[in-house]
DNA sequence: GAATTTTTGATTTACGTACATCAAACGGCG
DNA sequence: CGCCGTTTGATGTACGTAAATCAAAAATTC
């Protein structure tokens, strides 16, 4: 059996008040009698037991969810992953609010983070912004020791404890792989489609995409992004007119959401007897279809259930105290093709 | 706050003790009453506080995971998983033995499950061999009431509770159209490297691979499978021979362990200025290496951690007969490249 | 209607931990 | 020595459930 607080007490020649006292950092224990406990914690290989634990607290663990008011189909889903996460709580002592913001408002989500900040949650996830407020209102919510961790997109120098999401850099440079093997030794330009470039995820997909192109696909010339504004309407007529424009197109790399709007424009220039390659972010019913009829090649994506669930994980750790298994909290880039498509 | 079994009690017009017999499916309630408790759980939404539970029972799962006695990168990932899971199990009550068995032999997997049955496991985790005799004791698991998971490797109609592991026909699919795509239009020959081809798995991804492959690449044809046995020297020495023979080999599809001798072979053929477009399975040290090197074009992966830690999860879950999140528990074909690695 | 069986209630203990309270022992100080 | 503050012990309650016991009530049988 494993050893409990009654093992350490007598092992350590004190009483279980005494343990317990050490155990929750409470005072009125001499430095002797600590050492003399925490030597027998350690001799005895004592974990906790966080359920039992729980139950006695009779805690729930309250983490607030900051999302931004975003209604593409990546957003949906992560909204729908942290709300079926809510209901599952139940049976993990998670209380899981969700607070809107409007989307790509630094200021509106500082001011969130300090509202949310004065409720104690136990932890925080934010789909972060770059922007200096934000940064400031999560080193305020770290000082009141309030475990925060980014969702999504990431906030470098924040003294966030984890970010939860995908290295956009590296799936930039795998979109520029894939795309210049597919196409092979042929010359030609490729285009690129993106939300808005003042998004920071979107950039940092763009510098890799970039990057990578330069680097090893000599072939290959890049057209300026156009800024499709996650808008299906608006993406399509940009993606006809540049394929109107310039014949010389044979790829194109889409790295932000609105994929409704570029499968429809493939799909009149497949019409029109002309395939473009074309890679994708997020795995979405439209673009799985899309990936079975060919229309795209490959799709890039970041799991919302995983980062959703690893969130959650990496908070309560944090709350608890526990070490996080980093490996299992690192959130991968899939590839999908029509074949491994889940 | 979430309701209680005293709740349930009070809102049912009955004692604790009969709600304790309804839930747990004790005798000595009529219909009636059983009808009124269950009412009362439904109408306020109770869910058994699993942890409280589990305390209360003082209930450690024993697990039993019946692994092969084989020593390739991948297996030895495994078997490391479980281990850790081991580890951890503390916290998380589980309690797992590993058993191991010689590889590939039915009959040997058959009598350790049967052995393993007779210590009344709270689960058994096992990678399938494919033979009646497993077959016919896994059967004989089930119908003592132990929940059984297939592990890597899947076992049709023996009535296991679930398989951990991936598709791999879809995986073999999945090489297919990225060896055709990434060799392009040229035409040539491709070279296939399999462990066993008494192997289940291996047999499954070659003939998803040569489905894919007839399908969508006319332009290639496929030599016969060479059997390396995951022996690195004898594979290399397979590769060699084959590239040497068949100046047209512009493709190589490795779909077993073993990955080593493919690697050395790939570097002499480099140094004769001979790039053959590879795919192999499984990351490890050495495949990963040659990705990065450039002598590995993709690689597909199993994640050994997570098909453990989804063994586990679901044999917990089936333990406490509580429904599994089958989307969780989908274990995906990964593919990495250079770019994307983890 | 009495005897018997079945169903239900009331109550207790336990799991491992947290937390609070009160008493006792201890230390140092004048 | 007595006083006072600190440290420790003893003990009880709580969390939500499981499991057992014994008594009481209800239903069934003859």
């Amino acid at each position: 059996m494993r050893p409990t607080v009654h093992d350490i007490a007598i092992k350590a020649g004190v009483s279980l008040a005494t343990v317990d006292r050490v155990m929750n950092g409470r005072p009125g224990v001499r430095e002797k009698t600590r050492a003399k406990v925490e030597e027998a914690i350690r001799s005895l290989g004592y974990v906790r037991d966080v359920a039992a634990a729980n139950l006695a607290k009779g805690r729930v663990y309250p983490f607030t969810f900051i999302l931004p008011l975003n209604d593409n189909a990546f957003m949906a889903a992560l909204r729908a992953a942290v709300e079926q996460a809510g209901e599952r709580g139940r049976i993990e002592r998670t209380e899981i609010s969700i607070i809107d913001v409007p989307a790509f408002d630094g200021d509106a989500l500082a001011k969130a983070l300090i509202a949310a900040g004065e409720e104690e949650p136990a932890g925080i996830a934010l789909v972060a912004v770059d922007a200096d407020p934000v940064r400031a209102a999560v080193g305020a919510l770290k000082k009141k020791g309030i475990p925060v961790v980014t969702l999504v997109s990431d906030l470098e120098d924040s003294g966030r404890d984890h970010y939860a999401g995908v290295d956009n850099q590296a799936a930039g440079r795998t979109a520029a792989t894939l795309l210049g093997r597919f196409i092979g030794p042929r010359a030609g330009r490729i285009a690129i489609l993106v939300g808005s470039l003042s998004v920071r995820d979107h950039q940092n997909r763009l510098s890799g995409f970039s990057e990578g192109m330069a680097l090893d696909f000599p072939n290959l010339q890049l057209t300026p992004p156009m800024e499709g504004r996650d808008d299906a309407a608006f993406a399509e007529r940009l993606v006809d007119e540049a394929l109107a424009r310039d014949p010389d197109i044979i790829g194109i790399y889409s790295l932000g959401a609105g994929n409704r709007g570029l499968i429809a424009a493939l799909e009149k220039a497949r019409g029109n007897g002309r395939e473009i390659v074309t890679i994708a972010h997020e795995l979405s019913e439209h673009s799985r279809a899309a990936l079975e009829s060919g229309l795209f090649d490959a799709v890039l994506n970041q799991d919302a259930g995983h980062e959703v669930r690893s969130a959650i994980r990496v908070l309560k750790a944090e709350a608890d105290g526990v070490p996080v298994i980093a490996a299992q909290e690192r959130i991968r880039i899939d590839i999908f093709i029509k074949d491994n498509l889940p």
